[in-house]
DNA sequence: CCTCAGTGGCATTTCC
DNA sequence: GGAAATGCCACTGAGG
């Protein structure tokens, strides 16, 4: 399609449809990365009724992965507060 | 734990060592799609940034994301009722 | 009340027993509202086994409550949305 | 409007039409007690708003009131028990 | 008995 | 940073 004629104006790019096509790409690109999050959330879901046929508890695996969680948090902390020390000092 | 090979016995695959590999396997498949899942999340975050230094407001799209969703979700039950009411007469 | 009189102590309204008793009038409140919440979720199963007592199906009237519940809170959404078109464009 | 006039057979009393509207009926009943069961639902929440702001803390105040729906409905059943013996004994 | 929808509670995130 | 809202999980209770 060419945009070379102005008899093509009614649809044209007005400034107001120029925005309203970038509000409506902007809402999609959201849409789609909802829709891929669902997604994983379902998958972890299958994971867990997977480990729950196979005789662990769900509850406990969770409990283990928020510790771990907070784990390597913490850990990414203390190596922030190293840096900013060496930093501070002249060392990196 | 098999005594039948003294050799194998530190790595050995005995049942409880079985199971503590399944389950951390199991965690680590958690973990990995929870990453993921937070790649998505902050994804979905820069999009909104992104669309309000254009001057909309990310309040407003997420209400229209919601009606959307709604609608959708609406959409999804209606053919629901309606295989109820088939399989209610017998039609499925 | 005054503490001028010594014959009250046992009995008395110092702070502590302040609080013991608005607790004990707030979990009265919430006790004799969650036994309300009771007695209508009974009233809806027997509306429930009255329905089905006449031939129809509880599980498609519970669909059709559903969507016309999501209707109604669609068209909420719908209204709030426009608050917000609006309120964006200083028209509130 | 009279029901006197048979000229109103397109919109009067067939079969389906009476199931219809009883139908509308049970829906409607169901839709008023869904309705003050919500309203009861969020009269707690409040209760327990009001209570958090004079620093009480919602979440023991569930356990207790956890405990004593259990005591209370140990105490029923204890109830019932001695009457299933009286009568046993003729003692009723 | 067992599945499943509904509901309450909790945690995270978001907005002010 | 604190309050409010949203989404998620566990649990209870109903229905098959």
């Amino acid at each position: 399609m060419s945009a070379s004629s102005a008899l093509k104006i009614s649809a044209g790019t007005t400034p107001e449809n120029f925005a309203k096509e970038r509000l409506k790409t902007l809402i999609e690109r959201v849409e789609r990365l909802e829709e891929e999050k669902s997604e994983l959330a379902s998958d972890i879901r299958d994971v867990y009724a997977e480990a729950k046929s196979t005789g662990f508890e769900p509850k406990v695996m969770r409990q283990i992965i928020r510790l771990r969680k907070m784990d390597s948090e913490a850990r990414m902390e203390q190596e922030e507060l190293l840096d900013l020390y060496k930093s501070s000092l002249g060392m990196l």
